[in-house]
DNA sequence: TGTACATCAGTGAACGCGCGTTCACTGATGTAC
DNA sequence: TGTACATCAGTGAACGCGCGTTCACTGATGTAC
């Protein structure tokens, strides 16, 4: 009844774990194969090649991550600081349980040729813009240029991620409580 | 007198800008060497190969930066206000007037081999957590935990020249301004 | 139920290209006398 | 000043290895009758 179990997800995974471990350039096709149990021709029953696997595979990873966040960030039953701490949470709990797909989303983002900045619909920091814009628009916060906050905020939030995977800061269960205090105080919502 | 100009300069220039534009590993030696105007073979009198070259350029340039950063961060002289005011202008006039070398430390600090990640003396994180620690102990900011809110600094003043790079964020002679007036408050320094 | 055939996920060996690296050489400059 | 030699930054052609990619094939499974 059923086809032969595919390794397509399997390849997929130890894609993603190698690729967000040694970074794209270091991982090879034969690593990739070898960590997921199948030889190097596999691949590309699923892919045209290495470089569009990971796109594709980015793409996917960042959608999925996004609009979990998105979802958090714009729910209009709840007000702005509770909005911004549950979405913090969501990351840092994203991070903890996805850590892969967070770091191959995190430190590949730039690793892509030019002609794939294309701007995206679903990005991170259009995203984070319209809700430190409407925040402002509500009066939540004091005036701001939204543009610059939102860069301020994602650097705060993400930092952390990215000095805890390279061993160099501790995160705790109370870390993003921590986080959300300091960007609420950052965008004067005191 | 004075041998043939040597082209060392210009080599290390011409990689220092194509590893801050198209990423180490998308840099080819046959790149280096036609950007600097000599052939491959000339990359080998002055280093032992291109990993080589880049992790000694990355030093380099890393030590340079944090040292100029450092001696306006721990200036005796200066309120904890000032010196960390001065330093962001320090470090967004550095990126002004020296993009590609800031651009080549900021993107390629993770592109090098696990094994690469060895405690550098001069450490940014270090430096900035010492910063933080200072300020709790003088009284000059509330208590707080010196480690994260080292990397909440550092990622909130990073993030807007990382995003001004990809050409996502503006960045004008009184953004260094804003960029410390919220880090400041982020601090609980008001 | 049994037999013949179709499908297709994954194999495994081969390929060739681009890359980093090597090295005998060149030729401009400096030095000894 | 002129001549013979030493130095050495940079050349240019060659090399070989590792990589991504290809493709004829296999063999397990599903389907028709």
């Amino acid at each position: 009844m059923s086809r032969p179990v595919m390794k397509r997800e399997v390849i997929e995974e130890s894609a993603i774990r190698l690729f967000a471990t040694k970074g794209l350039a270091r991982t090879t096709i034969k690593d990739i194969a070898a960590e997921a149990g199948v030889t190097e021709g596999a691949l590309y029953r699923y892919y045209d090649g290495k470089e569009e696997m990971a796109w594709k595979l980015f793409n996917r990873e960042l959608d999925q991550f996004t609009h979990l966040v998105a979802e958090v960030l714009f729910d209009d039953r709840m007000a702005f600081d509770l909005r911004l701490g549950l979405a913090i949470q969501t990351i840092y709990d994203y991070y903890t349980y996805n850590s892969d797909q967070f770091a191959f989303i995190l430190l590949t983002q730039h690793g892509f040729p030019e002609d794939r900045l294309l701007t995206r619909e679903t990005e991170p920091m259009g995203l984070t813009e319209r809700f430190v814009g409407q925040a402002v628009g509500a009066g939540e916060i004091p005036p701001c240029d939204a543009d610059l906050h939102a860069a301020l905020l994602m650097g705060a939030i993400m930092q952390p991620l990215v000095l805890h995977r390279y061993g160099k800061l501790e995160i705790t269960p109370q870390t993003h409580a921590q986080v959300t205090a300091s960007c609420l105080r950052m965008l004067g919502a005191s």
